[in-house]
DNA sequence: TTAATATAGTCTCATATGAAACTATATTAC
DNA sequence: GTAATATAGTTTCATATGAGACTATATTAA
C-alpha cells in the first residue's frame, strides 16, 4: 500500500487512483459527442426539419440507391426500432419509397423520391461544410490519426466490454 | 458544373459530395461515443447499480469532496434537471449527503457519505481498468494525438453552431 | 420596507429511446 | 403438406431525456 493515510472519515486516501473525468477517455468522447450531435441536430431541425435517424437512412440510401430496413440499420448501427420509426416519417413526408419485395412480403424495398434526392442534395453540402469547419481546426496528421483512432477504438469497445461484465477485471492487476 | 450526367429520375448525379457516412467524422464520434457509453453503462448497472449521471456525480464529489449542484453541473456539463436527478438517486442509496447552506437555504452542500466514497473506490479502478483496456491499442502518439485532439474539437463545435444556424453556409463555399 | 429581479434546485411535460412482444411471412424439418 | 422455427418490420412499454414552468430564497433598486 502506497501509504496509510487515513482522512477524518476513516477511508484510505491516495490508495486509488482519482479518476479525472477530464482525462478519462470515456468521459470525453461522450460529451464531444453530446455536443457535436446536439449542433448538427438543431441545423438538421431547424433548416430541414428532420432528425438524425432520418438523416443517416436518407443519406444511405442517396448513396445506396435501393435497400432494405435491415441492412439499413445494419450499416447505421441504428436498431430495427429506431430504422422502422425514421423510415416512416421519411415516408410521411414523401421523401422515400417502400416498394414490398415480391419474393418477401414481410421487406420492403427502400428508395428516396425526386424531393427526398432533392432534399439530400440540400442537406449534404451543409453537413460536409459543418464538418468541414469542426476540423478545420485539426492539422493533416491530427486528421489522419484521429480517424484511424476512431477504427481502432470502434473494434476495441467491441471486445473489451464482455470481458468485464464476466470476468473481475482486477484479477488481471495483480 | 462538374458534369451532366441526370439519372432517370431527373436528378443531377455527381453534383454534389456524397456523405460517406463512415467517414464522416461526427458520425463516427457519435457511433464510438454511443458503443462506449452503453458498454460502461452495463459495468455501473450490473455490478454496481448506478447510471452514468450519478457515476458522474460521484466521481465529482470524490475529487472535490464538497460542491453545489450548480458546480457539478458546470464542471460535468450535465444540466440541472440531470444533476438534480442524480443527486437524489444517490441520496436515496446512501452514497450522498447534502447539508443545507446556512447562508444560502436555496442552495445545498453536497458530499459523499462512507458509503459514497466506499462505492467510488470500488468503481474507480474497475473504470480506470477498462479504459486502459479500451486505450490499449492505441499507440503513445496516437493518445497524446487522441487527447489533443478531444480538446481543440470540445472548443471547436461550440463555435461552429452558432454560425450554421445565422448564416448560409454556402456562401462561404463560392 | 417593498417591489422587482435573479438564482438554486425540483418538477412537469413532451419526446426519444431500446428491449421485447408481436404480426405477418418465409423457410426448414419431417 | 404440416409443424416448428426463423426472419422483417411494427408496436408497446418502461425509462431517460431536456426545456421550461415552478417554488423558495436571495439580492438589488427605490
Amino acid at each position: 500500500m502506497k501509504n496509510e493515510d487515513i482522512d477524518n472519515d476513516g477511508v484510505n486516501k491516495e490508495q486509488i487512483d482519482p479518476v479525472q473525468l477530464n482525462q478519462f477517455v470515456p468521459y470525453r468522447m461522450v460529451h464531444l459527442a453530446s455536443n457535436i450531435s446536439l449542433a448538427l441536430s438543431k441545423i438538421y431541425k431547424k433548416e430541414f426539419d428532420i432528425t438524425i435517424p432520418e438523416w443517416r437512412v436518407l443519406a444511405q440510401l442517396a448513396e445506396q440507391q435501393k435497400l432494405y430496413s435491415k441492412d439499413i440499420g445494419a450499416i447505421t448501427s441504428m436498431d430495427k426500432s429506431k430504422v422502422s420509426r425514421a423510415v416512416k416519417a421519411l415516408e410521411n413526408k414523401d421523401y422515400l419509397l417502400r416498394q414490398t419485395n415480391i419474393k418477401d412480403n414481410r421487406a420492403a424495398c427502400l428508395s428516396l423520391t425526386v424531393q427526398g434526392k432533392t432534399l439530400y442534395q440540400k442537406i449534404a453540402p451543409k453537413a460536409l461544410q459543418w464538418e468541414s469547419e469542426l476540423i478545420s481546426v485539426l492539422d493533416a496528421n491530427e486528421h489522419r490519426v484521429l480517424m484511424n483512432v476512431l477504427d481502432k477504438l470502434d473494434k476495441q469497445v467491441l471486445q473489451v466490454e464482455p470481458a468485464c461484465n464476466q470476468y473481475d477485471l482486477n484479477q488481471s492487476k495483480n
